[in-house]
DNA sequence: GATGAATGAGGTTTCATTCAT
DNA sequence: TATGAATGAAACCTCATTCAT
């Protein structure tokens, strides 16, 4: 039994090393610039050895996305229980994908791959399973908060809008500037200075807009900010 | 004279035949697909005169944002001044932004290749600071609106946020909105049903929220969305 | 004793599984795609177990083609026992021949990989003796039958030739039409419309050139060769 | 146009230098060794330039298949011109193929390629097509001399036989029989002294059979084939 | 300016075989 | 005997780019 365990063990080491050596070949130089051929070496295995992991490039790209999915997951899950107020577990969302962009940039720059179809067109149905469930659970933290909310008389949802519609306006402005922030050079060349802020005074705006109780000010909610912060980074995962 | 300037002419139709066979295949097939190969085979001509005209592939892919980023901005300075009041300029530019993705769905698809590094990476000064003036230009036509709504008295700008960074926050969930409607498939699957007027939605919130004069409900916001639509749609662009 | 005969028999059983296997993907898809990978997958064992079994692949494949050239074997005497007359045994070893590239496709198939030297360089010498076994039995088949006919006074042998070259000259016609037959698409494009009869007429036609008595017409010689066929389908191999 | 004809020139040497060495490799050492690399390094150019020519491996082994039967195509036709009388014209082919065999044994081994379902496959219709060319030429060949006895009474048509049917069987012999010399290591050992001889004689005889006149001794036959041979090999193409 | 053959490094993937467990 | 991860050579093919004409 004991053998077994250990033979497993070492063949999931292999598969994580693969992920890691890999993570930084695709961090460092580009998708285009992730290459079998570099990766075996990098790893001092044969090139062999890896097929015997993964079937393809493809599928070792998504293991990767779905490791960051699933950080992001996990993130969301606490962020959504950090309050008791439905108005704070939103600001709280926000925070955690701010942190998730801030502390695990890596896994938040390959999340994106999630989306290149060439990537998706050679992955196994498993994997794309997997990176359904991963988003479906990420909208369902949010949409149990403002559920919450609409039940508790903190919100009235809009006529014209579904839950998940008005999740999506969130969703969209969270990783509209996390990704422009990203990958745009010199954004504070344009005069955006702390583009992270920025975000969060929107979010309180939106909120407000929404008549989402209770109402605050900028300056309130960046105190508000301020503690969930600070209760965040006391949970794993937040630093 | 004239005979260099009908060579000119025909210089110019091949490069705007070349681009546009690339932005095809771009389109058609994804980055990886578009080979200077095949590029040639299409157009009829040699390989080599692809590089009489552009240096690398990559010039060319920035040359296909460009036109890309041209036809945005041009339709954004006309979003800005399609009605006088300040509030309605502002809407009328998340309107220009849904018609881009949407008539110029092509151009929209071609300008995420700006943020791929690799390209970037290969691209002319010349070309850089090209893209910057489009981007500026874009940020300039939003930012004027805002600036003007102060002054006129129309929004008091948050004192922890510059224009710019009020702009950042428009900027972002358009975009990202854009973004995650353009490509993630099924996000009708997850309840979203009509992300363009969700999007519009939240713009409304948004304004709200930063208490933009005049306030609207979002029924009454509904309404000038369309009266402004309308108007749009009599601009060359717009359809 | 017992014991050491059950594993045997388990051994045996593995062996006829792991051809089994290869057989069909041999006839499937070809020798290139016959790789042991898939083999073990197919056979659900690991791939080190083949080669507990067979020391490499080329081993694999003569071991399949022995056993098609004993099925060969085994209806060739059949067939030279079928009946009394020399020239209808002569007829019936073709029939046999007709009969086993049409009911045994699949072992004739892969008889054609003897001439394979890729194959064959990577054989062991047991094996190789086996395959000259079989072809010399069923060379013997026939020539034992031509030097019955001689020493009964049916035929003459010209003097430029030795029994086995006469063999020849059958052996040559039959696998050389069925190897046409079998591997040349569209013959009856070609106003071949049915190849299988004209060798038999022309079967009988080498006959009478060698005066082998008794002298047939073609209808004659037809409706011996229905006579034998009929008598040959009631014996096992020939369906 | 000097020029031109030259570089055109390099080109055609180029083809014919890839194509030399690509036929000696693989008669060297089978299909399988056959490979671009180790083709491109013998001949000293790059890989690329291979796949500039041709656009893959089985074209290549296609475009010698097509050179080979090629030269088998004039050999038959000087043969079928070599004598008036249709029995000798025909048993001019039979020594055609024989010398095809032995002068041009790497066409002979080649042109069996044409039946490698794998490389066909790949193949374009056009290379299809001139195959067929040559197969159909080829017949052809033989299927006048078959048409031309008719006509003048010196044979008469079994009447279960079309002409084509008739080539097909010395078509089959004399294939089958080649085959069977050419690769079937040994056969003399199995008491198959002069192999050649022997299917001359079986020529012969099913020529006898077939009443084809005038009727030959085997004896008569041996004369009569060692006049066209004499006359053949003054001809190019037969040493 | 146009041509297109040549380049050659680079890509992904396959596969027969070995060997420690 | 069975296992299956590791091996690493070798396969085919692509592609951006150059350069002589």
């Amino acid at each position: 039994m004991i053998k077994i365990s250990r033979k497993q063990l070492e063949i999931q080491q292999r598969e994580a090393d693969i992920l890691q050596f890999a993570r930084r070949m695709l961090l460092d130089e580009g998708y285009d610039a992730l290459s079998m051929d570099k990766l075996a070496v990098e790893l001092g295995t044969a090139k062999g050895t890896l097929y015997n992991h993964f079937p393809n490039k493809e599928e070792i790209v998504l293991a990767l996305v779905c490791q960051a999915m699933q950080v992001r997951q996990q993130m969301f899950g606490i962020a959504a229980m950090v309050s008791q107020k439905t108005r704070e577990r939103m600001m709280a969302i926000g925070l955690a994908s701010e942190h998730y962009v801030q502390k695990h940039s890596e896994h938040f720059a390959i999340e994106q791959f999630v989306s290149n179809s060439t990537i998706r067109g050679k992955s196994k149905p498993k994997r794309q399973e997997l990176i359904r469930h991963f988003e479906t659970q990420c909208m369902g933290s949010v949409s149990t908060i403002v559920r919450d909310a609409i039940a508790i008389g903190d919100l009235r949802l809009p006529s014209m809008l579904t839950v998940e519609e008005l999740v999506f306006g969130f969703w969209s402005i969270t990783f509209g500037s996390h990704v422009l922030t990203f990958d745009r050079p010199g954004l504070n060349e344009l005069g955006i200075n702390d583009a992270w802020r920025a975000v969060r005074t929107h979010g309180c705006s939106m909120l407000n807009g929404f008549n989402w109780q209770p109402l605050m000010t900028f300056e309130e909610s960046e105190v508000v900010f301020a503690g969930l912060d600070a209760r965040l980074k006391m949970r794993s995962g937040f630093e």
